[in-house]
DNA sequence: GGCAAAAAGATAGACGTCAATCATTGTTTG
DNA sequence: CAAACAATGATTGACGTCTATCTTTTTGCC
């Protein structure tokens, strides 16, 4: 079993050239024949040969540095994000690991095209940016991975970017979910069920929202969908907006928050009369686990963080590691209950629990 | 920012000592004064010295070397960790990770702890596990623990082991889990859920189905449990106890199984008429996915094995480079919905990005 | 055939650690 | 006091790759 790794001279010397050649190949130094480029692959292949990434980072005294790139806001899940990464910093700082945080202000295509016009400056390995569609943000990814900047779009994608990959969920996926839940919930009894979105616009929220309605109108039960509620994705907002609602249209027994500022949504179900309708919303931050503990919600559909920003650094790694092609981490939306909640979610260390 | 890593030369000079002994302390090769000791320890400490893992592993030439215990038989969960491992090693040999896969007999505690005993022979770096509680088992895992080799428990933790950790969820958590989402799918009605096991004392299906009683028994509503079947894991005989016990409890309205040999209860379901019983049941394997596909059953609790064994690799080479404390990864009880399964290679993604 | 450019070869130091050897101290002990 | 021993110092050659420089050979072209 001890069969040793060859090395480049051993291609080298296979390939009948010299070993500054075989370099030259391997690193795109240019200024090589195809003739030799094509026997120099060719024993690669037949050898087997693995470039030794030990080897290399110790001659290039590497540090990987990766940036991610997260909106800034209230928004406690985007604040969740940022705790990840702030607690992964020490533990991958032993694995010559360098991460850095940029933040940029939310929904500002602008401001996001800047900052990545900004890091391709620097030298760096790899960013992971939560993305806005822009054509500006599209250039800026096109022109960071021209410099040999692995780009990964996290949580949410950039439509048309040739990125090396997406790290997020399907959020068509997550709005099924949500509605064979509330099917589940329902056992076959009618019902109707209250959407809640940021705004209307926004992709992600609409691709939910559709998602949820497809399975309600595939089902042969009398569950349907009340008309949405855009909360802006502000507590004040969709407290104020959903207590009204309630008010007038008693027919509802279940709500589907696809969106923020859940914490609204919270403090009206606290002083609600029971029996409270079926809720189910996203993303497992602060308030919404404590709502689950306290039985004031059903389910919590979560996309799991640490597992998305695990798995963009893998990524990011591979790609640094020249280990194409880097596998893509499938994210599936997860289920929590009161009982299955993880041990250990980070309160925001910023924050005011109010305000999402 | 570009601060460069201290190196062993450095806390040699700092600690007032050789290159020598400062090489003597990290790698703990004896024959150094307590003073020593202490004088570069500190240095390290002041000078926030990280061992360069990449010129180690070059100077070793090393190869992680990890094996996996798993248990042979017919059980599809088993079946589905092989097929996971045997994926991953290709990507893995890219990384000079070597993995081997040891088969034992299910449930025997003798062949495991003989298994475990042989492998300490061989110079390995971590041991991966799927546990049977016995104390030749306890003392063939301080065995190797005491050769240095890391030593996790997957999937089944072994009762009293001293092993770097458990890979696994908590079955408990896992019952409690189902007996939720049995009261969700209930929506406050009456029922009775017949629970199904593989033997009444394997502890791992008493925990789940003690935890899903718990649920039940708190609640207000009037959901009981019926008395529970052994299935011994097996389908026939999962089949044929099921088929008769619906036909003389007419009141059943879900079942949960908390084992193995789901295929035969699928058969149940295929020609039982509607409206069939709610079901929850443990593991998606290729059965599992296709009864929830097809809508033969409503949620299945998996355990993510895919994750279980990267968090178990990560750990694993975590200790092998002497990164301690290793993080040790939390697995939590994952639900699949017809909706969010996860895509495989049979079934590709819808509308994805057509990027690569 | 002569000349420049392109391609290839040759070589060497550096990266930080490991593992080994040998020499040099200082301390204990009989 | 000498011998034995423990602790320490000093040094060296790997490990495989990167990077740079310099030389030599081949190729293309007029």
């Amino acid at each position: 079993m001890d069969r040793l790794q060859p090395t480049l001279s051993d291609v080298a010397r296979r390939a009948g050239v010299s070993y500054a050649t075989a370099d030259r190949v391997i690193n795109e130094r240019g200024g090589v024949a195809e003739k030799s480029m094509r026997r120099v692959r060719a024993a690669i292949e037949e050898l087997g040969y693995v470039r030794n990434v030990a080897a290399a980072n110790l001659a290039q005294k590497r540090t990987y540095r990766f940036v991610f790139v997260i909106p800034e806001g209230p928004n406690s899940f985007f604040q969740r994000l940022r705790s990840i990464l702030g607690e992964a910093r020490a533990r991958l700082a032993k694995a010559r690991v360098d991460i850095v945080v940029e933040n940029v202000e939310a929904f500002d295509a602008t401001a996001l095209a800047r900052c990545l016009t900004r890091l391709a400056g620097d030298r760096i390995d790899g960013i992971a940016l939560v993305g806005t569609d822009d054509a500006r943000v599209c250039d800026a990814i096109a022109a960071l991975r021209a410099q040999g900047v692995a780009v990964l779009t996290l949580v949410a994608d950039v439509q048309g970017a040739e990125r090396d990959g997406y790290v997020g969920i399907d959020n068509t996926v997550a709005g099924r979910t949500a509605g064979r839940l509330l099917l589940l919930a329902h056992g076959g009894r009618a019902g109707r069920v209250l959407p809640i979105v940021g705004v209307r616009t926004a992709h992600d929220h609409a691709e939910r929202l559709a998602g949820m309605r497809q399975i309600l109108a595939a089902s042969e039960s009398a569950v349907t969908a009340a008309p949405v509620i855009e909360g802006r994705d502000l507590h004040e907002i969709v407290e104020a907006r959903l207590r009204a609602r309630l008010a007038e249209d008693p027919e509802i027994t279940a709500i589907y928050s696809a969106g923020a500022g859940n914490a609204g949504l919270v403090r009206v179900l606290r002083d609600w009369p029971a029996p409270r309708p079926i809720v189910v919303l996203h993303e497992l931050v602060a308030h919404s686990r404590e709502a689950l503990e306290t039985g004031l919600i059903d389910v919590v559909i979560d996309q799991r963080p640490e597992d998305e920003i695990q798995g963009a650094l893998d990524c990011l790694r591979a790609i640094a590691d020249r280990h194409e092609p880097a596998p893509p981490p499938p994210v599936v939306p997860t289920l929590y209950l009161r009982e299955n909640l993880p041990q250990t979610v980070d309160s925001p260390p910023t924050g005011d629990p109010d305000h999402e």
